[in-house]
RNA sequence: GCGGGUGUAGCUUAGUGGUAAAGCACCAGCCUUCCAAGCUGGCUAUGAGGGUUCGAUUCCCUUCACCCGCUCCA
């Protein structure tokens, strides 16, 4: 992710987390979670349209994947097909993912300037008398001629024997100046950061056994690979999706809930020939950044990023991410999916510490054996519902609730509201029938109490695209008002026509 | 993890070493009826823990959470 200060555009007002977090909490879509324990941090909880926010996006991004997946590059749709793997699994799983004991970055502090820094990043430049070891940061020359200049008395970097700080020992940790500092020695011992949630299986303490609850969705998939080839008459290629919870110590949640420490995913690991990579590579890229805007984030808001070299992990072929303008990144960008080319990491990990042969038979390649690639597009679940209240969140000093909530109607917790003018007259009868008839197929409100300014200005702060007015005329005359969220214009819709033109407006 | 800031009702604010106040919101009733009208009534707060004190929301300590910046995000 990226920073910046947060500006203003001449032509958009700025909008603040702030007043997003609260309207959030005041309407129920989200709440810090354990609230009333005064909080913890890194965790929030769902309230009721958060939820229905959530599932949603969850439901749509499911029917775009497993139920009604995208007509491939050869005319036909691709095959997709799902699965729910269990949050812990096999310690082992993530001993091969890489996860546990793999590539953990160890940082070290600085004492005297607070700065952190990753171990493997700093290099350190040994002199042959007894002066102070130089560290400095890797690959920035300019900060390493200027660090010289300063404190190199005179050698130039020739009079240097460089070693990465990871090569060396923590005893010599004293006779090292730090990038920043002035004073030798002043770097702690690296720390070792899991990002891994740990707990116990068995319910007696001796008997426990250490696991984790998992880091990513996708390593449920790999390790269900094989089950699925024998199980689903799948063919390659083909993609396995997923939902679900994912665990992670981040460092340092921040932003909402951009960064938290239980969030949830939709994966879908996609598997090919080696051969084809790079152009299943370049299809998911391009439905991915239309799903997106299929939902409502618009083309201005969202970024396609591919990865530079220097940043890809390095089993990694090609990494692209889709960022959101979100208002804590504005005017940058921050990661709302990653879609990736892995190679046949991560299966060729899994079949080495599994010791189960994970190849593919392809009939189709003359009974070619190989070890698929792996195409991925990880979203964030809840980055996708953060990105969607960004999006919808509309200041509008020009009617009562001073803001609306403009979602995609597919995405809205309600769809419709049905409104009562008065309490009286008939009319909450003739709202509850046609609440009783809407409710099966669409998610609708019926709210009855209070004058309709309130009511209309609660649907607009929670984002429902319509509301269904019945007033004095409806028995008369079998019509009800509809009311349209974004332009507050009117018209009059027949009551069993009511259906019908909120299935149209759905589409 | 470091530095700075903030915690009084859902929100915005008041106030005090001695009964915690108001507006808006919310709920109920009446009235009104197409964009938060009016009247009446009601609910709800000193983030948590400890200390000093006869008594702490106020003073002190600790902690938690949130915000900003840094760091980090395999």
């Amino acid at each position: 992710m990226q920073t910046a200060p947060q500006t203003t555009d001449q032509d958009q007002p700025a909008v603040d987390m702030k007043d997003i977090v609260a309207l959030c909490k005041r309407r129920g879509f989200i709440f810090g979670a354990s609230d009333i324990y005064g909080g913890i941090n890194g965790f929030w909880d769902y309230g009721p349209l958060g939820t229905e926010l959530k599932n949603n996006l969850r439901d749509y991004w499911w029917k775009s994947m497993v139920t009604t997946p995208p007509i491939g590059p050869d005319g036909h749709p691709v095959q997709i097909v799902g699965l729910d793997s269990a949050i812990i699994q096999n310690p082992q799983v993530w001993v091969a993912s890489g996860h546990v004991g793999g590539f953990s970055d160890p940082m070290v502090d600085c004492r005297e300037t607070k700065k952190r820094y990753r171990a493997d990043h700093l290099v350190i430049l040994i002199p042959s008398d007894d002066t102070p070891w130089i560290a400095t940061i890797e690959d920035d020359e300019d900060f390493l001629k200027a660090r010289l200049k300063k404190v190199g008395r005179g050698k130039s970097l020739n009079d240097f024997t460089s070693k990465n700080l990871t090569e060396i020992d923590l005893a010599e940790y004293p006779k090292i100046l730090a990038p920043d500092a002035k004073e030798k020695g002043t770097l702690t011992e690296p720390k070792e950061f899991n990002l891994l949630f740990e707990t116990g299986i068995g319910a007696s303490e001796a008997d426990k056994t250490t696991a984790y609850l998992r880091g990513e969705t996708a390593q449920g998939i790999f390790i269900n690979f094989k089950n699925v080839v024998d199980s689903s008459r799948v063919k390659i290629p083909f993609g396995i999706a997923q939902v679900g919870k994912a665990f992670r110590n981040e460092v340092n949640p921040r932003n909402f809930i951009f960064r938290s420490r239980e969030f949830e995913q939709m994966e879908m690991e996609w598997f090919c020939h080696p051969d084809e990579a790079q152009k299943w590579f370049s299809f998911w890229k391009d439905e991915r950044k239309k799903f997106w805007e299929s939902i409502g984030l618009t083309s201005d808001n969202i970024l396609m990023r591919d990865h530079d070299a220097d940043e890809l992990v390095f089993y990694s072929q090609g990494t692209c991410d889709i960022e959101y303008k979100y208002p804590f990144t504005s005017p940058d960008f921050g990661e709302l999916e990653g879609i990736a080319n892995r190679g046949n990491y991560d299966l060729t990990q899994h079949q080495e510490h599994s010791k189960t042969k994970l190849e593919y038979l392809d009939p189709e390649r003359n009974n070619e054996k190989y070890i698929p690639h792996v195409i991925e597009p990880a979203a964030g679940l809840t980055r996708g519902v953060l990105a969607l209240l960004c999006e919808a969140y509309t200041p509008d000093p020009n009617r009562p609730s001073g803001v609306y909530l403009n979602f995609d109607p597919k995405m809205a917790p309600k769809k419709a509201a049905i409104l009562p003018l008065t309490a009286k007259d008939g009319q909450p009868e003739i709202a509850e029938k046609l609440y009783l008839e809407l409710r099966e197929e669409f998610a609708v409100d019926l709210d009855i109490k209070q004058n309709i300014g309130k009511r209309y200005a609660r649907q607009d702060e929670i984002g429902t695209p319509y509301c269904f007015t019945i007033d004095q005329q409806t028995s008369e005359d079998g019509m009800v008002t509809s009311r349209e969220r974004n332009t507050m214009a009117q018209e009059r819709v027949p009551l069993d026509k009511v259906a019908d033109f909120l299935r149209e407006k759905l589409k």
